[in-house]
DNA sequence: AGCTTAGAGTTCACTAGTTGGACATACGCG
DNA sequence: CGCGTATGTCCAACTAGTGAACTCTAAGCT
């Protein structure tokens, strides 16, 4: 940090080379630690002394072919982070450590009347409650990662306006809930925060490029390019709800007309079947209805998936990603909304970039978010709060 | 290399360090070079010693307030890079140096029915023309940069089917110029290269993300994200000329119908003329007259603005690059064309997106893929190859 | 003119940190 | 029981960066 190029830097980047490749692998001998990362036997004997000494690292002796290897593991509750979600309907917590496993895992309806700060503190008190069943020890928390169902300026960390929490707007959540807890806080969008999720624990396990569409009350798509949250300079990156299908279709509420959302999300849709189906209808309804048979609902499912493929179709001939993600109520689906989806891009995207995508339904349903949440604040910490003593060992009071 | 994170590694790392400050600067003095690396004053003592002694770097004396300051500059001929391109009629050679100066520049018509291999062999000798021109040493060309106009596999180095040249399918330029030239070269397309031109030398510097649009025969994008071309993982990103824009519009050359480049591309908008203003007509010759103030040359090109003003739009709202370069032949029409793209843009467009993009014409004009093709070269051999000893140092045959 | 001052670059002793090789250790196999 | 083999540790050597002291030079002041 201080001194950018020096030694005690090279020594920093060696910690971290160990402990992602520990991570990576879940646990390893010295010797393999050596093998995989480069490093001579003897560095990686000082370094793992080094990181079991600070309590990243466990060391626990196994039987082997020659002399007993002993394999270093990631310590438990070396680092912890947090994720928290803020839904259309419900508030998702959970909390992982830093061998990318998710200890726990809550959710409890949010009130969308109340106002943010009531929000903020039910979050609080449910992460509270959280660390507290776990029982992995409060200074510990490195960071938490926090998902708004809205447009966030990444900048500044403002709340745009937002349909879902409408008293929300010009709120700074990440500001009020570091506040709160402590600890640093990063903020993502839902959209983006769904698709890391799903790239590090869901559907896009082994990619590094992937666009997760999200169709709910809106539509919006989440873009990781390279392992990294892609937002765009202004960071409104992935508005694949408002790409223009139609110049004179339906007016759309951002003012344009004929926005994929207007084709595809709740709001738009739901009105439709709401006379021959009655008016209390929500789009996991139509889903559960379509899934057993309702020839009404799978009508206007494939119409959607059609609609949302020309969307998808116009994001791979520009980004071509390797890979696409249906999360939200509308995966539920299945093969009824992805058939017409893949059908739709075969139709509309250049086939050299289509040939070698896949559209899959998300793997992790509603927890996608708080997921994503969680991989965020790993993410932003880049492995190396866990190295700053600080956190590890308990903060000598005097020397 | 060998030892990724070791003492040795770290000092190339920091030799690059000061290499990359020096050209960014332009020159700087040890005193400044210290401050902007953050390294100490000794260090960077020593390393400017050893940069001098390679001949990578020189030290001229300077007049300022204390102590003469010696000014330290890149060497002008430390590295040689060279940029070719071929394009749809012509084939373009240019030789820069590391400290991103231009030193000669050259073109010459392209005999678009030789096959492949005579067109390896014109550029190879147009290479070497320039090289003997400008008195550079033919051991210091440290690599190149190719430009191909049709789509290119990254991986394989083959060339996909051209229109443009349609006896070079399969071919592999990369290692065809490489056999002849005996350094390294990196191919990449030419909306790619004029991106990265654009971002380099012309109306993107200061900017990390750019999208270049090319409207010739047909109409491609070159996108730069974060200072880097953008391929996609199936290296077919930026295909925006096939953009749906109308799912009942004319058929297109790659299957569906109504993609942008139905609207804008030459071979789609030149017949629209050709019954009023005669069959010879050009692009440049409708930009030409459009210019002269010919109302149905104006009106198509405002057409064509339109059309790819919700292409750009699309592309804005999923990507939200901050700047949009058009290149190619239709950039020559100027606000003529800017102005309905930027009306499209802005009635298509999210405004939250939409407001902080700004579209400028190119400021290359022909010359924006050769210069990219220079920048490929820089940006390939990552500053790091002018190290290498064997290039700026000439080989000891023993010590 | 002479003195002071301050920034520039260099030298030197010191320190952090990695490495290769020597060494101790422990397990399985014959 | 001894040998072979793979593991982890220790030590001396080496590499490379740093702070402090030092020299040098030109500008500014008296």
């Amino acid at each position: 940090m201080e001194t950018p190029g020096s030694q005690s830097s090279l020594h920093r980047a060696n910690l971290e080379r160990v402990v992602r490749a520990v991570r990576l692998a879940g646990s390893l001998t010295q010797a393999e630690i050596a093998r995989t990362t480069g490093l001579s036997a003897a560095t990686v004997s000082n370094i793992v002394r080094e990181l079991k000494d600070g309590g990243t690292v466990e060391v626990t002796p196994t039987s082997a072919g020659g002399r007993r290897a002993r394999s270093v593991s990631l310590s438990g509750d070396a680092g912890i982070v947090i994720g928290v979600d803020f839904g259309h309907t419900h508030m998702r917590v959970a909390i992982g450590n830093l061998a990318h496993q998710v200890l726990a895992e809550e959710s409890e309806p949010l009130d969308v009347d109340a106002s943010a700060a009531q929000g903020f503190d039910r979050a609080e008190q449910l992460v509270s409650r959280l660390i507290a069943a776990t029982g992995v020890n409060r200074s510990k928390v490195a960071g938490v990662g926090l998902g708004v169902p809205g447009p966030i300026d990444v900048e500044s960390g403002t709340l745009g306006s937002t349909a879902i929490l409408p008293g929300w707007t010009g709120a700074k959540p990440a500001e009020e809930m570091r506040e709160r807890l402590g600890v640093p806080v990063h903020v993502d969008n839902d959209a983006n925060l769904g698709a890391l999720g799903e790239l590090v624990w869901g559907s896009g396990k082994g990619v590094r490029d992937l666009a997760y569409i999200k169709v709910a009350s809106g539509v919006g798509a989440g873009l990781v390019i390279d392992g990294k949250i892609y937002r765009g300079p202004g960071g409104t990156a992935g508005e694949i709800g408002h790409i223009t299908l139609d110049e004179s279709g339906p007016v759309c509420r951002c003012g344009n007309r004929g926005c994929l959302e207007t084709f595809a999300a709740a709001r738009y849709v739901l009105p439709l079947l709401q006379s021959s189906h009655g008016p209390d209808l929500t789009m996991d309804g139509v889903v559960r209805l379509a899934r057993d048979g309702d020839p009404g609902c799978r009508r206007v499912i494939a119409d959607v998936g059609r609609h949302i493929g020309s969307g998808v179709a116009n994001l791979c001939n520009l980004l071509n990603p390797s890979r696409v993600v249906l999360g939200g109520d509308l995966a539920e689906a299945g093969e009824l909304v992805l058939g017409p989806i893949r059908e739709s891009v075969g139709r509309y995207a250049i086939p050299s970039a289509a040939r070698q995508l896949s559209v899959l339904p998300g793997a992790l349903g509603g927890r996608a978010e708080v997921l994503g949440a969680l991989a965020l604040a790993l993410s932003e910490m880049g492995d190396s709060t866990l190295l700053d003593g600080s956190l590890s060992v308990a903060t000598p009071a005097f020397t």
